[in-house]
DNA sequence: TGCGGCGCAGAAAACGTGTTCCGTCTTTTC
DNA sequence: GAAAAGACGGAACACGTTTTCTGCGCCGCA
């Protein structure tokens, strides 16, 4: 018989192993953290001993005495959706590697949700907070207190001086009509969502100055849906008909701007190239043709800010201050034929 | 000058509001949490003390001496898909109502990396675990100890004594074919993805079933793609023009065969029928014309999964073995006309 | 008046780990 | 051969909360 005064369910504790080593809990606890002066053979049994009883240490006790919890809460306004989700698998992801877990919280666009769930994190010692959402319009900062770092992702900060990473919406929507401008096309119309949306803005400006003289219209704004895109295409041809570029502000609207072109007998991207934005492969690979795309680079976006927490938890205080990532072209056959 | 020995950052303790209540610290504790016997006024003074210094207790130090985390673990398959995420976000609701977080992990269909997640959640005493994934197969059972109920969502698990929550393919499916009889067609066919797919075999048994006597020929597999979906309204077409209902595996399937039935100058529904199956809104509701579809009710899933959780952690033993869910047929253009 | 019971609150132990301090034993050096 | 230095490991405490045990004072009853 060895040491299994410990009923069957129970997880073993450190001094189950400090017993089975026949050193003391404080040995046991050297040993593995490979902490203080131990000889190697004791170290190795002790290690010997963890391994046999399946020794795991409760990461409760540990964060009590460290005063850390391993742990960083997500926190989201929207329910995770197209946009967070990549951020967050990629937090996950980094975070994961450091022995770090995420806890998910969602607002649901509440303030007074958001506060509850603020407040739960920090009873759980959270190292650190990503805040991430839907829109791109800078939010009001959370009130977490100075000592819990906290990163946003994809909705940046209000305060200037927060950590905040943004996609470079501007950069993207230039290197799209760049894109046009380099096969040629100099009869460019620019097709996006509602004007009080901060994202679909930002890629309008850029994409008109890209376009300098070239836009056949003024920039068209309605919703972010295919059924938009299909109305802008059939108002376009009307009313320019040697049309032959549309940028636009998201991949729904150009999978309904393709569907409306070929429902009008223009061919895409022979007659009319066309450029969508997020990269969003159900809708931009289903799409006819497979569409040209922005990619926002929303899983790289998680993992900086899951490195930017991993660093600040360590002690190297993250940069503060709004970072820009870079978007990516991806060409498909909306604008290059095969 | 009151109380602040503490350096002002970090959080109040128990013995803070102990102090200032005038009290000692298990005095405070029992009347904050309303157990032992405190008079009235004490109970008060106490209370209004950690309201001034704006106590949270820290759940570290709770779940230390409860012995419970006040946490559940969700351990999907892949990474949060479709079918996960909304299966996630219910039971985060259900749970964040019940006190409790959710701790996210990925495993990404590596047993290794869920080997090691799941070790990383009993180190954390999880209270609980939500296991859930991608396929419809049933998978094997994660090696939890017997102390920590674990409800499989979605994704059943092999071991028939496990709680597994799963949807009603068969009667989605079946209730589809219904839908188009009891339109008067009598020429019925079923597209679906892959043969070797748990989730396209039931549905086309449970579709051919039911539709009887009325099959225009085999149901035909292919990949879950609107591109797939195409080419076998082409096919269809080609084989039996005078086919007047089309049910299929997927939304996706669905949507491509409309399309294939409109290049092909067939409207929708008037001459075809066409049901999907998932309700995925970004896919049924764009299509042309939106498609009437199987709703899966992954959410309502998710929060009788957190439901079975928080029932089991209070004691109340989850009801072992397989529950099946509902499915609802949501009618729209696809089927009826407006 | 003395005793038991009850209402109340404090002291202490428990949860599991990490860390600091200190004592002991060995080794080295003069 | 003795003293100092260094290697090693044990005991105690810290973390923050809950819970059990204990003690005190007051009241009522005999």
């Amino acid at each position: 018989m060895t040491e299994t005064n410990v009923p069957a369910g129970a997880p073993p504790r450190i001094v189950d192993v400090a017993a089975l080593a026949g050193v003391s809990p404080g040995t046991a606890s050297k040993a593995l953290n490979g902490t203080g002066q131990l000889r190697a053979e004791t170290r190795e049994r002790v290690r010997r001993a963890a391994e046999q009883l399946g020794f795991t240490p409760d990461s409760l006790g540990r964060g009590l005495s460290s005063g850390r919890s391993y742990t960083v809460g997500l926190i989201t306004t929207d329910s995770f959706g197209r946009f967070s989700i990549p951020v967050m698998l990629g937090a996950e992801n980094t975070l994961g590697a450091g022995e770090m877990v995420v806890l998910l919280c969602d607002s649901r666009d509440d303030p007074l949700r958001e506060q509850h769930h603020l407040r739960t994190l920090l009873a759980r010692r959270v190292d650190g907070i990503i805040v991430t959402g839907r829109r791109t319009e800078p939010r009001p900062p959370i009130a977490a207190p100075g000592h819990v770092p906290v990163v946003y992702a994809f909705t940046p900060s209000q305060d200037p001086a927060d950590a905040s990473l943004v996609v470079d919406q501007a950069g993207g929507a230039s290197a799209a009509v760049r894109h046009v401008l380099d096969l040629g096309r100099r009869r460019v119309a620019h097709v996006t969502g509602p004007s009080d949306h901060h994202a679909a803005v930002v890629r309008r400006e850029a994409a008109a100055a890209e376009a300098a003289g070239h836009l056949v219209c003024d920039p068209l704004h309605g919703d972010w849906s295919e059924r938009w895109g299909r109305l802008a295409a059939d108002l376009l041809l009307r009313r320019h008909p040697d049309v032959d570029a549309i940028t636009c502000g998201s991949d729904q609207i150009a999978r309904g701007v393709c569907d409306g072109l070929r429902d009008a007998g223009r061919r895409v991207p022979d007659d009319v190239a066309v450029v969508g934005f997020d990269d969003w492969d159900v809708i931009a690979l289903a799409s006819r043709p497979p569409l040209t795309t922005v990619a926002l680079g929303l899983e790289a976006m998680g993992r900086r800010a899951g490195e930017l927490l991993l660093d600040a938890v360590a002690g190297r205080p993250a940069s503060p201050g709004t970072t820009t990532m870079p978007t990516r072209l991806v060409v498909r056959e909306s604008t290059v034929g095969v």
